[in-house]
DNA sequence: TAGATTGTTAATCGATTAACAATC
DNA sequence: TAGATTGTTAATCGATTAACAATC
């Protein structure tokens, strides 16, 4: 194994990295954890980059804004690649995660396997259908939603995913962020405000849709 | 009301439009139903872009891509840009959806209420284990696998939504792109491909938690 | 060594912002 | 008319691509 003597010396100045860059550094680690799975054991940028369509100059780039990854020669090592990226991400270490709506959608989100595998622990249910509190789903407990704030502080919990219906969505949001918490990715279709210290995405299943029907109505004939 | 001589006369160039309007697109016009449903007759660039977190250029840019939509001095009809957008988006029609795959994920998609406001209808569901064949959820009934190209055809389905197990995926895409689908929305952590012709958007649920958590890790002091 | 591949710089390309004449 | 606001152009900013010396 080649030798290195001063890696990931750099200063993460976060502000400086393009959030495109970010969410290709997702899809690089998804590639990698599958090819570390299948016992391959370095790969180089321009392999990388054609199994998800980016250029190998694109992957080096990206890569490079955080550190010195890779072998001249020789490509990157894939377990050391996956653990730099997931320190990266924040996801070495496990991020206890609250679920607010335990309608179709949040029930599905409570048991999705795919979250664990990247370091996610959901932790906590909330419903402000007093019928669904005392309910185990998934082996967790479904919690009154008066209760958010007391559980969010005393479980540590870092992070919400919020499927309450699109009228709740801010008022829910603005107890999550009372309550101390640091990220919310947004389920309901609306826009939802938040101070500029908690992270914001917001998922909306509808505009998926959307992005594909304009692709098919305005059919690129060249690609 | 005023009125207007030779609106929407330019060419769709769909090539030169960038994805990341496409997908304000979608904002806009979420925003603008909800505006329509309160009442609202006009709005201007920077009222409907600071409810989004853009500039006022940014929203008129984005529009003028497709047209003349608004009135100087005035703003733009909300009625008439929702019809608008709808029209660039292709959702001034109803587009037959599939899913494919009936766990958690596919059960949630199913019952999604979302889907048919914005025109989508889920009017099939598949999936492999033969246990679950037969079975109606939400009013539709769970059909096997194997049928997923005569249904398709039959139906006349345009868009698939793939909530199988990510070493299914790409299989399943294989078939619907056989079936002669148009565009693929998957919700498997794998990436799939497809031949040109076919449209293709992942979601990844874990990924876009791993956004917020790289946000927090990295907090950006300035914002 | 020769071949492969990195990290980085410079050149290109594309997207956003600012400014303003035209319009209502 | 005066005030508001559009559509569009030019200027700025940012991201991607191409090229290549350095390295293994």
């Amino acid at each position: 194994m080649p030798h290195r003597k001063s890696k990931n010396a750099e200063p993460l100045d976060a502000g400086s990295v393009p959030k495109a860059v970010v969410s290709r550094l997702s899809l690089y680690l998804r590639e990698l954890q599958h090819l570390l799975r299948d016992g391959k054991e370095t790969i180089s940028s321009g392999a990388l980059g054609s199994r998800l369509g980016f250029s190998d100059a694109q992957v080096r780039k990206d890569l490079a804004y955080f550190g010195h990854f890779g072998y001249p020669g020789i490509g990157y090592r894939i377990d050391e690649l996956v653990a730099a990226v997931k320190k990266i991400l924040g996801t070495d270490r496990v991020w206890p995660v609250a679920i607010i709506g335990i309608g179709n959608l949040g029930r599905a989100l409570l048991g999705y396997k795919g979250f664990s595998r990247q370091g996610f622990d959901i932790v906590a249910a909330f419903d402000s259908d007093p019928s669904k509190s005392g309910l185990i789903i998934e082996g967790i407990q479904v919690r009154p939603i008066d209760t958010l704030a007391a559980v969010v502080r005393e479980q540590r919990i870092r992070l919400g995913m919020l499927a309450v219906p699109a009228p709740a969505a801010q008022g829910v949001a603005d107890q999550l962020v009372l309550a101390g918490i640091d990220g919310i990715v947004n389920f309901a279709p609306v826009t939802i405000n938040l101070p500029p210290h908690v992270s914001r995405l917001g998922v909306d299943l509808a505009i998926e849709l959307e992005q594909i029907t304009y692709d098919v109505v305005n059919r690129l004939r060249v690609r």
